[in-house]
DNA sequence: ATTTAATAACGCATATATACGTCATTTAAA
DNA sequence: TTTAAATGACGTATATATGCGTTATTAAAT
């Protein structure tokens, strides 16, 4: 009878501002060092990645998997299938993206005429 | 007999660089757009912000400190209690250091020679 | 001194993230 | 064509995050 008061009791994220909830889930990829190590890895080669990636993390393949799955997911990498292996890249467009989305927040972050007294 | 190479499942996170790990700990403080709202009201505010901050978003009261508790732990952002209630501030070295960190990790991502045959 | 208002501290329920093993699938090699 | 290697899909255990109610705690107001 008063159980149905109880229902949704999480999932409040979507009742912000756009751009705040697309800025979030960008930095939440970017939120665990083996997600950020990937991405650098990925942008130090310089091209696309064929082969398995986690010899280069200090965890499992599977785990490796995951965190690379959650780029795909976010957009930042592009995973293209090769005969048995996958070809990992920079989606290139989408980091650029995620500067212009984080540098536009960080400007709004303006902390030149902050005044805490 | 073999489930001691069960122990320590998780908490991998310290087995990276130094830096990633400090670069994932900001990120993650950025990873819920409550947080970023709170950063960005505080900003908007041009001063510090004595009261409940709470108003301003749409989260409970709790919650919201709770939001508040994570950004301070962090250290982007200050509370001093000023008799019953708390001053909220901006700390502006530690958001200066994110921006530099994650410019740094930006410029690693540097997608300009980046070839994807 | 006691009440009241503002917060912090604590605890709980649910949701999501992390880490990895196992199995299925797909394709190159033997 | 069978085998082996690479990878994705799925399941599971644990950890952490999210959201909020309830209970201290603290200091201003009465």
């Amino acid at each position: 009878m008063r159980q149905i008061f109880k229902m949704m009791v999480q999932a409040k994220s979507e009742l912000f501002e756009e751009i705040l909830i697309e800025s979030a889930n960008l930095f939440k990829a970017l939120s665990h060092p083996a997600r950020l190590h990937i991405l650098k890895f990925l942008a130090e080669s310089k091209s696309c990645i064929t082969g398995d990636i986690s010899n280069e993390l200090p965890l499992g393949r599977t785990t490796v998997n995951q965190h690379i799955k959650e780029l795909k997911e976010v957009g930042l990498i592009k995973g293209e299938t090769e005969g048995a292996k996958t070809k990992y890249c920079l989606n290139v467009e989408k980091i650029k993206e995620l500067k212009f989305i984080s540098q536009d927040f960080f400007d709004k972050l303006n902390t030149e005429s902050y005044s805490c007294k």
